[in-house]
DNA sequence: CGAAGTATTGACTACCTTCAAAAATTGTGG
DNA sequence: CCACAATTTTTGAAGGTAGTCAATACTTCG
């Protein structure tokens, strides 16, 4: 078993949102910056904001006292983290690559969206979203090979990022091995097999560690539901 | 692998809601009751209602093509089940056990919960808690072995259900080893053989097929987490 | 009481994990 | 820019947990 030691952006005995940033300087708080690596909150800290990323990929993981992970989402723009049904996150947050977050308090993010009807609708049609989502990630966990969940991953992360037609099969994974091994529920070996698996059988090649370049599309989708 | 093949409540040509009331008739369309085993809604189906638990326990499930199948959710009374991000269900919903529902149209629902700021907060925080869940529910398929997924259902049960203290030990468990099996993503050879286990290590006792008795409920605590 | 469905138990197997080492990549200081 | 260390990824061999197949026991229901 493995686990990260994530760092804080910055060391501080202030308890205050990892970028540092004085409390009442409206301005300043509206965007920050993560380096790769950087924590965003942790699970138990005090959830006073709401973020929405800009730009790069976020990780939301939880971890068991012996370390196991469990990687529980990555946040690419366009999507909001940080929302709690207290007044405590219950998850780790990290930045997978360098990102961009753009930062609303709590209370004001609640009262804005419960007095705009339509911002409330978007909302709430986003959560069932993604609680959608969320429910095909549980049949990945609990009912798919390893090479199926894989495969459902090289997919997914294919169809959320690259809208672009030409650049539609090269998928960029700015997450580690870890990352993708503990978000499948297996390990970075098993990971790392698969993906030379598929590399032999034509279905993708890999240029470099955090490119894939998917050769078959149709063949790799039908791994992701129906291995070889 | 195993397939349930559900059926509907009423045969019916129309399409309706399982229960088949008439649409129009405002106050039967207010309650329904199921039986065990019935079906509410299934993937694909037209989402027009949501629907409130009041008695009884419902489940919703994921099926792959080749027929296996994850269990999305156990819903108790009190909770809402069939709030989608578009006009479709997106995973089938059945009876455990004999059920009573209150129906909402899914617009009329809608329009209330955004014209009332207090019912918003709540179906928010709501929504909030139960993807809350969902993610010790990751973990758990992710990264915790078959006796810590057992000892952790248990334990959810347990806490979901029983708040009077003097039976907060005897858990009603009315749906079948295979619901429970596609719920933790393991075989019902393998849920049997825990449970049994569980049962010559002391820590609970089978009455019945559908009863647990928790002899020692720290220790199956520490079983859901640390598993010997 | 018999039949159908459900649950338990047993024997064997397979997939994934674990442990270990080599290869590749990334980062750092001279 | 290169050399060297640290980290990450890949590959290999062995082992274990849970799955599969099969038979028996138990429950439910007509």
């Amino acid at each position: 078993m493995y686990v990260t030691s994530p760092v804080k952006a910055f060391e501080s005995d202030i308890p205050m949102p990892v970028f540092g940033l004085s409390e009442n300087t409206q301005e300043r708080l509206q965007e920050i910056s993560l380096s790769e690596g950087d924590s965003l909150f942790f699970d138990g800290d005090d959830a006073d904001y709401v973020y929405e990323v800009i730009k790069g990929v976020l990780r939301s993981s939880k971890v068991l006292m012996d370390g196991r992970r469990q990687v529980v989402n990555f946040c690419y723009p366009g999507e909001m983290v940080g929302i709690s049904h207290d007044s405590r996150y219950h998850f780790d947050c990290h930045a997978v690559s360098p990102a961009k977050l753009r930062v609303y308090r709590k209370n004001a993010f609640l009262h804005d969206v419960a007095s705009d009807p339509e911002f409330f609708t978007r909302l709430l049609t986003n959560a069932a979203a993604e609680m959608n989502s969320m429910q095909d990630h549980f049949l990945m966990l609990g009912r798919k090979t390893a090479m199926e969940k894989l495969a459902s991953f090289l997919i997914a992360v294919m169809e959320r990022t690259n809208s672009d037609c030409r650049t539609r099969d090269l998928i960029e994974l700015p997450m580690k091995r870890s990352d993708i091994a503990d978000f499948l529920g297996m390990t970075i070996e098993t990971v790392s097999r698969n993906l030379t698996r598929l590399r032999k059988l034509g279905v993708i090649d890999l240029p470099s560690t955090h490119l894939v370049q998917v050769l078959n599309p149709s063949e790799l989708r039908s791994m992701a539901e129906n291995c070889q």
